[in-house]
DNA sequence: TTTGTGGTGGCAACCGCTTGCCATCGTTTG
DNA sequence: CAAACGATGGCAAGCGGTTGCCACCACAAA
């Protein structure tokens, strides 16, 4: 009879010949008991399950990484872990990985395209797939890597990629209409990381906005996307003599708060600040700031079902793409513009 | 003469038998030459290098686990991804894992102990280590997985178990008589989660230094640290009649600070606050948050080399646990107690 | 010349699990 | 009644490294 197992007792882990010995049957037969069921006899089966139970088995996922290559590993990549966007991808992904029993390996690229692509290559072997969230990687690059490793992007479109992409262009038109319709004619677009391609994709969308009402919006920057990035931001953008911007993302759009209280611009009046993604600290910076609301937890789930499902042959396939909706939400940061 | 290896070419991903056999010796002695290079011939060792650059070989992390027992992977657990506190912890155990070529796995233990510990055992064999962010588990419970499984803690002191801790304790006293100086005689005690380690330690010193000045303090709670459980918080405080409060965390203060807008309570004319830790946010919100400043990332950093120099046989010896110094970071959110 | 001795490299046994292939057996089917 | 078959379980060969042990060699010491 085993003796019950303690933490922090130093016998050696169990292992399925231990059950296999328990039980009297071959260690092959454990494996299949416990990993494909329907090809063992249910009684044995029985039997197995109930010693590997007793003996508090624990798989040794490198061994079966090894010999199965899967490992049970998911990367998720972020260009900055201390930007509080990833907070909320972070959250989904982190929720659905654990519930679908995988380990999510946390790599922060550090804004890096080189850097990311070294990781993934060197990581390649011990990881089932990997999510990238804001990736630098030019588009040929990213579709090369997917052809090694199973790939989800967010927030990234590249042909043969599957991606979660949310569509914050399209609240573009909300955000702009918002302004125009609070009266502002000249406004500015601060422009974020120059290779990041949701700033490429978020131009368009002003731009287009523009065009569709005849208005000619500016662009200042580009700006890495940080909060101190927001004096330099601010200064651009009062330098344009706009009455209104619309900013990259809430980081960018917080410090640029911050630097037009220290030169004391009213804000709206003087000048209106819309963001993106709506990020921790979006509702209670001074004043609160208006911005296009991401579901960006959804997007980090989303991102993991499309990668499990690939990664799953019995899997219903799923769609390459899925886009995500957002919304503007109005808060103090705008508001009509004053009569000069 | 192979071919150079691109990514996303199916070929079969290169092992040290395939350098064993392009250079003409043992799998063992290319083994020996990438990772104990004394071992073998300098003039050897170099035509192994070389092979190994030349076909770009990765080692297969899995295998190497398998065979030596060491994985390259350390988890880090937090309670809450999605909690800024977090975020600095990780920005920290990021970067010096990354430097000493360490995996970083993201566990989000939900402020579960239960979790913590299955997770953690599961887990056990996958892991060279972990770091216990703000762990849920009982002294006890904590000290018996130290044995089982490398451990360093931050904020969580447990006899046998390093630790980095931010002593914010010795800082309440910065706080306390930060606001008594500011006239304030009626100050509460925001408590955080109960079965919080860091929480009762605060608590504790906020009560020896009302002692010292023989004030006594009220104390609230305990609350979950969480943004939207200010609400709850703010009204008790205002229960109390206390004129200023000290907060458990950031988090909860600045819940705490959007309540009391509601409530048109002004901050600090009618009651003024302090924070910990000083989180994402804490600058920028209205009023800005009078707090104490942690090296939250340096503490990250530190657990790691506290960690990795145990992991590390020839590493000196290193303290059992490092204190880290907080300071108290005056903003708006406290003012002179105002005459009744 | 003989005996050490330190430096190198190879052999082979694992590490724990998966899986292709085969043997066995009871049961249908022709 | 023989042949075919599906269900079940065992054997053994890996997966890609690591490492203890031994063999060999050159050179120094006796």
């Amino acid at each position: 009879m085993p003796r019950a197992h303690q933490f922090g007792s130093g016998d050696r882990p169990v292992t399925i010949n231990d059950i296999a010995a328990a039980t009297g049957v071959a260690a092959s037969t454990v494996s299949r008991a416990l990993n494909n069921p329907g090809r063992v006899n249910p009684a044995t089966r029985e039997r197995i399950e109930a010693a590997a139970r007793e003996l508090r088995y624990v798989p040794n996922s490198q061994a079966r990484a090894l010999s199965s290559g899967r490992t049970g590993a998911i990367a998720v990549l972020v260009s900055d872990v201390t930007n509080p966007f990833y907070f909320g991808v972070l959250r989904g992904t982190q929720m659905q990985l654990k519930a679908a029993g995988y380990a999510q390996l946390l790599i922060d690229t550090e804004d890096s395209g080189d850097l990311e692509v070294e990781l993934l290559h060197k990581m390649r072997r011990s990881l089932d797939g990997a999510i990238l969230a804001a990736s630098r990687l030019p588009d040929r690059a990213l579709a090369a890597l997917a052809q090694d490793i199973p790939l989800v992007t967010i927030n990234r479109n590249v042909r043969g990629v599957p991606s979660a992409i949310i569509d914050t262009p399209a609240g573009m038109g909300q955000a702009a209409e918002h302004l125009i319709s609070l009266g502002h004619r000249d406004i500015a677009y601060v422009s974020g990381p120059e290779r990041s391609w949701p700033n490429e994709a978020r131009w368009h969308a002003v731009r287009a906005v523009a065009a569709r009402h005849r208005l000619t919006f500016t662009r200042v920057g580009p700006f890495p996307s940080g909060r101190r990035s927001g004096s330099a931001a601010a200064d651009a953008v009062l330098n344009t003599g706009a009455t209104a911007c619309i900013v990259f993302n809430d980081l960018l759009a917080i410090g640029i708060l911050q630097r037009l209280r220290e030169r004391e611009v009213r804000v709206p009046e003087d000048l209106s600040v819309v963001g993106c993604d709506d990020i921790f600290g979006a509702d209670f910076c001074h004043p609160p700031l208006t911005t296009l609301t991401a579901p960006i937890e959804q997007a980090g789930r989303v991102a993991v079902s499309m990668l499990l499902s690939r990664l799953d042959p019995s899997a219903p396939a799923m769609r390459q793409s899925v886009m995500l909706p957002v919304h503007l939400t109005v808060r103090g940061s705008t508001g009509a513009v004053s009569r000069q």
